[in-house]
DNA sequence: CGTATGCAGCTTAGATACAAGCTGGGCGCC
DNA sequence: GGCGCCCAGCTTGTATCTAAGCTGCATACG
């Protein structure tokens, strides 16, 4: 058998990317904090070189920003941002759903099943942590179901991104009035009207922005 | 004066990078090929670090796939990924379309006024490569009238993603086409008419997908 | 003859060493 | 007192070195 106990010890520059990722989504590196690789590199008893890999990655997920010379900046998450972030999500998700569309009804009603079915459609029994991992595998089912890997990549980028964001909303408020989105846009994809799904899609997202508190300002629009 | 012709000796890093991307690009590095740290870091005289940085970056780029101890693997440019990349560049530049009409005829009038002035709506005395960076400027320019920054940047990484494949498609058998297309495209914005802005952008890069060989199997569609 | 096994040569992963750039504070000069 | 300079300490950028994993082939064994 294998030794599942012995420690597989996963890479290094995995445990710097998962470190100081968790450290970003749970506040330990506050925005604007500018961090250094050998502070890290310290602290997880490992040399610069993996730490370095993992700011990379970082920073191409728009979580860092590399000064050269300086130090890694906490990329601050301005309001601004939440929405552009939140429109993009809009864009690849509509995207998906005018795909599954041309498609034809019968794939949308087999996908719409799938996402009625979704824990995310009712999470009477979730804790809040479990709904919103939930929540984001129910609208990365969605956009996969495109059938466009391209699509997918840059989809989960942008999920990972707003992790950030949403980390911070408080959702339990609203967690009747997310189920219940998800059920009614699943229940539109089932039914084949792309349409109406695009719809309750942008309210759905457009709830989550006036929730991160960006009062005012023109409303996201795809 | 700062001494313009003392070489300003870009980083190693970029160097690597651009030089691996230029011949990835020329197809010095072809499809399936396996290439390494040390040849590369042997070739430009320097030491593997800054090849590896590069590496990883082109990695999420979608350029290369790094297998650990193994090597990189110049990922190979399917005709199904092309579309795909296509599918998704129309996903984006759609959201663009629609973003512009959310924020005004006026600002639709004045970016359409401005890509129909654009090179590559007249690109009679232009090179092949002059229309191809005209083209892509062309394009990005609608992008990033969305005000969108997220939009914009993934829609950048997707264009150096495709260079790749357009660099082989012949485009100077359609030149006219091209050009013609995109001042329909212009003509459509500017009349503020988002819909068929949208129409005429799926028929032109409908073209380009058809123009690299795709033929048959399901079309496009958002 | 077919299969396993060990070894040689490749590769990357990570650690460490060294060089160079940037910043901010303290000291001296005006 | 105010201004400018210089230097100490931080940071990253790059090079180099060691350890370890993967592959494929040659060879020995059944």
């Amino acid at each position: 058998m294998s030794p599942a106990t012995a420690a597989p010890e996963a890479p290094a520059a995995d445990r710097a990317y998962r470190h100081v990722k968790s450290g970003l989504l749970d506040g330990t590196y506050a925005d604007g904090h500018l961090l250094s690789e050998g502070e890290i590199a310290g602290t997880l008893n490992m040399s610069r070189t993996p730490v370095r890999e993992a700011f990379l990655r970082l920073q191409t997920e728009g979580f860092l920003k590399l000064y050269p010379k300086r130090g890694a900046l906490v990329v601050p998450v301005t309001p601004t941002e939440a929405r552009a972030l939140l429109e993009a999500r809009l864009a690849l998700e509509s995207f998906a759903i005018d795909k599954l569309a041309a498609l034809g009804p019968e794939t949308m009603a087999e996908i719409g099943g799938e996402l009625a079915r979704h824990p995310a459609c009712d999470a009477t029994d979730l804790t809040d942590a479990e709904l919103h991992e939930a929540d984001r595998a129910f609208h990365a089912h969605l956009v996969a179901a495109a059938g466009n890997p391209v699509v997918e990549d840059l989809y989960n980028a942008l999920r990972d991104r707003q992790m950030r964001i949403t980390a911070t909303a408080r959702t339990h408020t609203r967690r009747a009035r997310i189920t219940k989105q998800h059920a009614g846009l699943a229940e539109a994809v089932r039914d084949g009207d792309p349409a109406l799904a695009k719809d309750r899609l942008r309210g759905h997202l457009l709830e989550t922005v006036q929730a991160l508190d960006v009062s005012g300002g023109p409303l996201l629009e795809g």
